[in-house]
This record gives structure tokens, sequence and C-alpha cells, in this order.
DNA sequence: TTTCGTGCAAAACCTTTGCAAAGTG
DNA sequence: CACTTTGCAAAGGTTTTGCACGAAA
């Protein structure tokens, strides 16, 4: 169950995206076709994708990779979507749904990813707190080999 | 107590440089000049230093940074040194202590490091073995705001 | 209409690669 | 001596920036 919406199909009217519209809206960025066009696409095959993976399943609805950079940027800032750095040098974004935060297993062959529905963090985070920090965050990801891999 | 060599002045014999020096040797690595003086600082400063920044301190016995990026990759990958990824697009590298191993809190405002002596991930690296994942490991850290830039 | 987003081209950045020369065991 | 490591130069890959044009509220 890597995927909270398998209930519903593409166009299940209280699908995330009509929330991240809003908080768009509401942070007074634009709801443009290229932002939308981005969000269904992580909303229905859930990522974590790179600006370029992105850029290319954009089919007609394309934009410029540059576009995609910035604007994931942007959604990141404001809460929509959640960065994700899997130390090989690319960035991935995922939806951000907020304290339900999840981790992943990614195997270091064949790059694919798994998600583990659970987050150990806490401890951490409030110990940084406790330190003085504030706006405390904090990046969680698990490599190893697949079972596929492993043979 | 972020550095556990602070009871030892540069030249305690049995200084962390010289059991890394041996595993150097028994993988079949070359004990080199720049590898002894990476080591060095790495070992007298904590770190972790990023290829750019160990390069700056290396003043006299400097070396080319591809050399130092050549051997951060040669010496991670026989266990001496460990990889960190701060989140920023660039590696960085501190001595791996194996087991006893800890995480960091890096402030996103002037990207001071601090040590949290603790590891939570155990249960999430036992949950991808369970799936059947093989070598598992993991990057975690905390960011945030740190006393000083906060006010 | 005013402000924000986009496209294109170019730059910035960190890291990797190729190859001949030098160093290590 | 055989093999690894180094330096230099150049390439690679991802992400960022500048600026004029186009789109959203």
């Amino acid at each position: 169950m890597p995927d909270d919406h398998s209930h519903c199909g593409h166009d299940c009217p209280d699908h995330p995206i009509d929330g991240a519209l809003e908080i768009l809206r509401a942070e007074g960025l634009r709801v443009t076709e290229p932002r939308k066009a981005m969000l269904t696409i992580l909303a229905r095959e859930h990522g974590p994708f790179s600006a370029d993976e992105l850029h290319k399943r954009m089919g007609k609805a394309g934009c410029d990779v540059v576009t995609i950079y910035r604007s994931l940027q942007a959604m990141e800032e404001v809460g929509v979507l959640r960065r994700c750095d899997f130390g090989d040098g690319v960035y991935r974004y995922e939806f951000n749904h907020g304290e339900h935060h999840h981790h992943h297993v990614i195997c270091r062959v064949c790059r694919s990813v798994e998600t583990l529905d659970v987050c150990v963090a806490d401890s951490l985070e409030r110990m940084a707190r406790q330190k003085g920090y504030q706006k405390v965050t904090h990046t969680l990801e698990v490599f190893g080999v697949c079972p596929k891999c492993a043979e």
C-alpha cells in the first residue's frame, strides 16, 4: 500500500490536488497549467519524481524543465510538496502528507523505491528542539539491495 | 562531546588515523601523502567536510581537488569514511566509527553542524531486511534553525 | 493592470573521466 | 617492477539565473 489513493480513480472528487491548489492560492502562488499537470502526475503515480522524470511524463501538457524546477521549489516552500534526497545527486519530490509522513527503501542497484509507512525520528527532532533549534525537520532514507537484484 | 579524540593531541599514538591506514593497506589501497593529510584533518577537526573544504584546509600538503574526490570515494568504499548528505548538493565525509554511529543537526541558515549521539533507525533497517533487502544502510539528518540564527 | 510565471539560452556548480607522468609496495 | 595514484584538462549532469514575453488574479 505505497499509495493511499488506490481507492479512487484518477478523477476522484476529493483528490489531493484540489487541496494543494487551494494552498497555492492561499499563499499567493498562481495556479497554472504546468503546476496542475505536475500535481496531477504526483497525485496519480505517487513518485517521488525528479524534475526530469516529471518532464518526461508530461506529454502534451509539457513545459520547459526550468519551469518544473522553479515550480517544484515554490510548491515545496509552501508545504505542498516534500523533497527527497536519495543521495545520488538528484532531488525528487512527492506530495507532502503533513504529519502522516513516511520513508523509503531505495534499491542501490535498480533504484526502485518502496515505502516504509513509519517514522521513528520524532525523538531526534525533539532533541534538536531541546537544543534550541526551530523549524525542525529531518530526512531519513533507507538503502539496500532489493530481492530482485540480490540473486 | 562531538569529538571523542579530545583527550589526545595531534600525535596521540593510537590516533584513529593509524587504524585507518592499516585498513587501507589491508584492502590493497596505497598510503599516500594526500590521503594521510585528508585523514589527519578529518581526525583532528571531526568534520564532516566536503572535498572543497578539505582542499582549502590542506595548506602546503595540498593536492588537486580531483585527488580528494577520488580518495574520498576510495576510502568510503573500504569503510574508513562515511558519506553525509545534507541535502544541499554537496557531499561531505567524516570518519566511520562503525556501529557507534550518530547523526547531525544542520542549521539551515548558517550551515553549522551539531552531533546527535543517538541513532533511532534500527527498526527501519530491520523492516527493510524483513522485506528482503540486503546490505541495508540509512541516512538520517535533522535540519533546523539554530539558536544563534533564530533571533 | 499589476504582479507572477514561463521559455529560452547561458551560466553555475559539484563531480567524474581520460591519459600521461609520478609514486607506492 | 607491476600496479595504483596523481595532475591537469575537459566533460558530464543537475540545478540555477537573466531577461523579455505571456498569463493569472
